[in-house]
Parts: C-alpha cells; structure tokens; sequence
DNA sequence: ATGTTTGTACCATATAAATATGACAATAGT
DNA sequence: ACTATTGTCATATTTATATGGTACAAACAT
C-alpha cells in the first residue's frame, strides 16, 4: 500500500500526482499485482479533495490497463494475462522500447542511462 | 540538433515538452552554444502544432535567458551555462523510466526483459 | 429484501492550453 | 528597393483540463 501525498505547491494536477504515485508503487513493488487501492471516497476524504479527482485518476490508469475496477467491489492493481504468441509479445516489447527510448533520447538520455536507471529499480 | 518529440499521453503541455527537451538537449551537449534551433514556423510545422505554441515555449526560454532570439534571423542557443541538479536530472530519467516500467509492467513484461531488450537494441 | 459500499455518470464552473488569423518589425539576400 | 524569411504581438475562439456537487447503478453482506 502507498502513502498518498498531494503538493499543491507542486504546479502538477492533483489527479496526475495520483497516477504518478500509483505507477511509481507499481515499479518499486510497493504495490502488488491484485492490491486494491483506496476506494474513491476513502481516498478523497484522506486527500481532501473530490472524489472525482480520485475517479479520474483511476479511470485513466484503467484506459491504461494498468488497473482493473469493478463497480461496488473496488479498484485493483491489474492481474496480467497473457494470451499472445512469443512472437506478438516480443515485437510489443520493441515497439515499447522503441518508443520509450525516442522520448528518451528526445531529452538527451542514452540507452545506457536508461539501462543503468532500470537496473538501479531492480536493487 | 535535438530530434523533437511530442507525446500526447505525457500530461504535460506541449509548450512545456519543448522546453524541457532544449534545457536538457543543451545539458546533455545536444545542443551547442550558439546552435540556430529550427525557426518557430519549421518546428510548428513537423511537430503539427500552431507556431504560436513553439513560440511560447522560444519565449520562456528567452525570457530565462537560455535562448537569444533576433527577429528577421531566427533562435540560438545563449552563451551561458545552463544548470540542472542532478537530482533533477535523475527525476527526469526516473520519470521517463517509470512510464516505461508501468506500461511495459501492464502487458506482464519485467524490467529484466527490458533491460534485455535495450541492450539487444545496443548491438 | 434492504441497506451499505463500491465505482460511474452527468452537470456546472473556472482555468489553462492550443489554435486561428492577421498585422507588424527586423534581418538577409537579391 | 524589393522580396522572402525570421520572430513578435494582439485578439478572438475553441478545445481540453481540472475540480467540485449530486444523483445513479452494480456488487455485496446481512
């Protein structure tokens, strides 16, 4: 589980800081495969904010396919299944790196700085 | 020269992206003291946004004294050094790299396989 | 069945971002 | 001088974003 913490101060969305935290607990294992997070209103209350914040924020990373939400159950950390051959999933896996490491390369980082980023998240 | 890129799903403005890549493509050595940045026009027109959203960003970054700009001649990079903290810098990979790590993450591929991957990309 | 908890949908409002146009000014090349 | 190219400015308009308020719908517990 994650401690949610807004900055007003912070010049992002709040709705963006949400995601932000999520997808940061999800690389760093803080949050698990199937975890449920917060409901909207525990989580609104606990920020302060509406729950319409929360739900965006959710709702986005769901587009995503990075959570998985059922109406009156709860929201959860999406369980991955893979159904596609080795083949369809190595090429994703080229058009992701392909595409990540353009961005990258678009602020001046390297491969290499990419790599030694990853394999720091990994210890 | 810095190879502009735009990403849609960044929640972050346009004007904002740009700005970001020359403070860091001029960080990086990408972009040289005295270098002529792509005119207002030409940028607006490859990355298919208005010129005045190129030329927003153009203006912070010459109101921060990073760029120097003549009319009738066209944008270049300033004699001046620009900092970025580390810690900055780390964020910005970290962010990039987190991005990556979550969408990658939602179609069930480890950091390992990327890590993987990129250096197959290396060779 | 009923009530509670869950996410969802819709509406309203304010602000920010991006676009569209057009006119203008400085520079360079001819 | 003339023309083309550069950035600038101003203004209006449209679109997207951000947050809040309220009511609705699905799942669950009892």
């Amino acid at each position: 589980m994650i401690n949610f913490v807004l900055d007003p101060k912070a010049g992002i969305p709040f709705y963006r800081q949400i995601i932000d935290q999520i997808k940061y607990g999800i690389v760093s294992g803080n949050l698990k495969t199937g975890e449920q997070l917060p409901t909207v209103r525990a989580l609104a209350v606990e920020l302060k904010v509406n729950l319409n914040t929360i739900a965006k924020a959710y709702k986005e990373l769901e587009i995503q396919n990075i959570l998985e939400t059922q109406q009156g159950t709860g929201t959860f950390i999406r369980k991955i299944e893979v159904r596609i051959s080795e083949k369809e999933k190595n090429k994703k896996l080229q058009d992701i790196c392909n595409e990540f490491v353009t961005i990258a390369h678009s602020y001046g980082f390297s491969v290499d700085d990419i790599i030694s980023q990853l394999k720091k998240q990994l210890k």
